[in-house]
RNA sequence: GCGGGUGUAGCUCAGUUGGUUAGAGCGCCAGUUUGUGGCACUGGAGGCCGUGGGUUCAAUUCCCAUCACUCGCCCCA
C-alpha cells in the first residue's frame, strides 16, 4: 500500500485544487505582465553550486533540505529549492546583464526536504517576480505593488499584512552584526539553546525568535536602525513613502530578517494568521549582493516569491467561477455513439464545450447529463439520424424541439447560449 | 531534525470495557421506468478497522515499531 500513496510531502492537485492553483499563477501573471515584466522559466535542476554560493553555507536549505540528484557527471545536481538564485543565473548564463534593467516573472515547482505540515510541503509551488538592474527604491516599490495588486485581486488581501524592515547595506548589516553579538553574548547563558546556536550561525535570525524569553533579553538589544547609515536610512525612507503615496498598506517589523543571505536593505513579507505557524504567503526583498556572488558584475536585484499552495488553501471554492455548463450529448444507443461523437465535434468547432455521455440508454445517459450539470441535451436516436436531426432538450424546463443538424448552432446562438 | 495528537467504506464519522456475519449518512451501481433525467421507493456493491511485529485461547480494540496526516518548535513561501 505505501507504494500507492504520493511521496510524503508531494500532493496531486486534483481538478478543484488545480483551478485553484491556476486562479493564483494565472493572477499572478496578468498583473506581472501588466507591468512589463515578462515571464519565463529556468529548468527545475541546477548544479548545487548555484544555490551553494548564493543562499550562504550556514543556511537551513543548504545544509540539509536539498534534494540531491545522482547524476553520471562529477558535478552535484539538485532540485531546485527556491527560484531567484537560477534566475540569476539564467541572468548570466544568457549574457543578459548587458541589457538592464531585466523584469521577469515565473512560476513552478520547488523542492525542499523537510518535515511536511499544512502548508509546508516537500514539493511546494511559487509564484515570483525578479527586477535587476534598478537600484533605486522606485524598484523595491514597484516590485511590493505587483504584490499588493496580486494578493487583493485574489481577494485576500484583507487577510494578510505586509510587514517591512531595512537589513541595510553590507557595511550597516556588518557594524549592527558585530553590536548585537556583542550584546547578546553578554547573555548567552539566558538564551534559548536555539538561539545560543544561532549566534554562531546567523545571529541576525535571533531577532525573529519566538523564544519569551528571548524577547525579554532582545528588548534591551541595540536597535537595528541605530547601525544604519546615511545611505541605508535614505534607501528605506523612500520605500516607505512610495508605499504611503500608493495607499499599500504596511507595517514596521524591526525584527523581521530574512532567512536567505543575499538579502540587504529592504525585507518583507505578506503574513496571515489563517494559516497557523505557516503564516507567511509571499516573502522576499533586495539582493544587490547576489549576482556579484555567483561570479558575475555588480548587479542590483530585487524581488520576491509567494507560496502557491499557501495562497490555494486561503481561497474558498466559491472563489472560482463557476465552470460554464456543457452541452450533452446523448446518443440513444451505442449504435450511434459514433454520430454522437461528429456532433459534438460540430459543437466544439463552433467553441462550445460539448460532452459525450458513455454507456447505456436514453434514461440512463440523461441521468449522466444532469451529473454533468448540463443545461442542453442532444439526442441521437433512429429517428434522428435517419433524418440528419437531433433533439434538442432543455434540461431544466424538459421542454424539446426535433431540428436539423445544420441549424443547431444558430438556434443555440439564438437562445444566447456560449 | 525535536515534541504532542490522529489513522474504521470513495467522503464525513459512529462502534468494539479484547469474543461469531464491523455500522450510519452522503456518494456509487442496479431496478421500479427497454425514446425521457432531476424527486421518491426498493435492492446491491464496496472495509485484511494505515502497515508490520508482539502479548493472548482470541486483537480492529492492548503493547512496540513503521508509514502517512496533523499541531507546535526549527526553518521557510
Amino acid at each position: 500500500m505505501t507504494a500507492l500513496q504520493p511521496i510524503r510531502g508531494t500532493h496531486d492537485l486534483l481538478p478543484l485544487e488545480f483551478r485553484k492553483h491556476a486562479l493564483v499563477i494565472d493572477t499572478a501573471r496578468k498583473v506581472a505582465t501588466s507591468y512589463g515584466y515578462r515571464e519565463m522559466a529556468t529548468p527545475i535542476m541546477e548544479f548545487k553550486d548555484v544555490f551553494k554560493r548564493t543562499l550562504g553555507d550556514v543556511s537551513d536549505i543548504v545544509t540539509k533540505e536539498m534534494y540531491e540528484i545522482a547524476d553520471r557527471g562529477d558535478e552535484p545536481i539538485v532540485l531546485r529549492p527556491e527560484g531567484t538564485a537560477g534566475v540569476a543565473r539564467a541572468v548570466m548564463s544568457n549574457g543578459l546583464t548587458q541589457s538592464l534593467p531585466l523584469k521577469y516573472f515565473y512560476e513552478g515547482p520547488m523542492f525542499r526536504y523537510e518535515r511536511p505540515q499544512k502548508g509546508r510541503l516537500r514539493q511546494l509551488h511559487q509564484i515570483g517576480i525578479e527586477l535587476f538592474g534598478v537600484s533605486d527604491p522606485v524598484g523595491d516599490v514597484e516590485v511590493l505593488s505587483i504584490a499588493y495588486d496580486i494578493l487583493k485581486k485574489l481577494g485576500l488581501i484583507q487577510y494578510i499584512t505586509l510587514e517591512i524592515n531595512t537589513l541595510g547595506d553590507k557595511e550597516s548589516r556588518q557594524t549592527y552584526r558585530d553590536q548585537l553579538v556583542a550584546y547578546l553574548k553578554d547573555h548567552h547563558a539566558h538564551l534559548s539553546p536555539d538561539s545560543q546556536l544561532r549566534l554562531e550561525r546567523n545571529p541576525l535570525r535571533i531577532l525573529d525568535t519566538k523564544d519569551e524569553g528571548d524577547k525579554k533579553i532582545l528588548k534591551e538589544a541595540p536597535p537595528l536602525t541605530e547601525s544604519l547609515n546615511q545611505h541605508s536610512r535614505e534607501m528605506f525612507e523612500k520605500v516607505k513613502n512610495g508605499l504611503n503615496v500608493l495607499q499599500i498598506p504596511f507595517k514596521l517589523n524591526p525584527h523581521l530578517v530574512r532567512g536567505l543571505d543575499y538579502y540587504c536593505h529592504t525585507a518583507f513579507e505578506f503574513t496571515t494568521t489563517e494559516l497557523g505557524s505557516q503564516g507567511t504567503v509571499l516573502a522576499g526583498g533586495r539582493y544587490d549582493g547576489l549576482v556579484e556572488t555567483m561570479g558575475g558584475p555588480s548587479i542590483a536585484g530585487i524581488g520576491w516569491a509567494g507560496g502557491i499552495d499557501r495562497l490555494a488553501m486561503m481561497l474558498k471554492d466559491e472563489d472560482l467561477s463557476p465552470l460554464p455548463p456543457p452541452l450533452a450529448i446523448i446518443p440513444m444507443d451505442e449504435a450511434f455513439d459514433m454520430h454522437g461523437l461528429v456532433l459534438a465535434k460540430l459543437l466544439q468547432d463552433a467553441g462550445y464545450i460539448a460532452e459525450m455521455t458513455y454507456g447505456g440508454g436514453l434514461g440512463k445517459r440523461l441521468k449522466k447529463a444532469n451529473k454533468i450539470n448540463a443545461r442542453y441535451g442532444f439526442i441521437l436516436g433512429a429517428e434522428e439520424v435517419a433524418s440528419h436531426s437531433v433533439t434538442l432538450k432543455d434540461l431544466e424546463s424538459g421542454e424539446q424541439t426535433l431540428l436539423p443538424q445544420k441549424q443547431i448552432v444558430d438556434v443555440l446562438k439564438g437562445k444566447g447560449v456560449l
